[in-house]
DNA sequence: GATTGCTTACGAATTCAATCGTATAATATA
DNA sequence: TATATTATACGATTGAATTCGTAAGCAATC
């Protein structure tokens, strides 16, 4: 039961845009597809439909404009993703996935520094 | 130019065989394939042709039976999906990523230890 | 009330990943 | 040498993801 859903790459970037909005119409979704996609209105639309149809959102029919939340939680998708990474692009090795990041992408020093309570709170286990 | 060149599900997962064994042949690459997904020879064999020919790879062809080497390096498929990753899935966050791998999936403590120092090599700058 | 502009629904076309069957050549072995 | 094994080449199929055109409804505006 529950087979794990798995967005494609499209709607991974629909879902994104959902999460961050807690919850958008299509033409709000499409406005930010739009910047990094050039693609109709009509394929969004068709896209967010599916995605209904899966079960990766709901939305409210209630007027003319339909409003989409995701159902897939965040958290969820992202420690699928960050697994699989792990397995098939660093052997298993989650320091080699975090040294990687912090090497390409460095982080603010406050965020350094949670990370570091973070490590300290690991390590005393 | 110079495209990005993104591998499939399948391809990277050839990929990450020829990156433990530096090259393969296209057996040795099925015979680890099989143990987790119940596919053909052939199956196999194709892909690793159509890689070949999307430049993923290059191959030996003197001998009958060809010898494939990857070209993309692991490091740049990390660089590419680690990024991708932080964007759509962290929003941008570095430390969110970082936190979410340490959280699901703890390193020993000689890494841990490798990632702190890192981290403060990273605070020095 | 007619026109214009959005919005959804839906079917269809296209593209691409993945899978496999069959033919053919090369090699090993009986 | 004849037979069996193993390899590649290649075409074809399947299924899923993506894309878009068109129709139809509703609402604001002329």
């Amino acid at each position: 039961m529950n087979k794990t859903i798995r967005p494609t790459e499209s709607e991974l970037e629909i879902l994104s845009i959902l999460w961050e909005k807690e919850n958008a119409t299509v033409r709000e979704v499409h406005e930010v597809v739009q910047k990094t996609k050039d693609v109709g209105y009509t394929t969004t639309l068709k896209l967010m439909q599916i995605m209904n149809e899966k079960g990766l959102v709901t939305r409210n029919v209630s007027s003319k404009t339909h409003i989409y939340t995701p159902t897939l939680k965040r958290e969820k998708a992202q420690e699928q993703f960050v697994g699989k990474m792990i397995q098939t692009l660093f052997s298993g090795s989650t320091s080699q996935l975090v040294m990687q990041a912090l090497g390409k992408h460095k982080p603010s020093d406050s965020d350094l520094a949670e990370i570091k309570s973070m490590i300290q709170k690991l390590e005393r286990k």
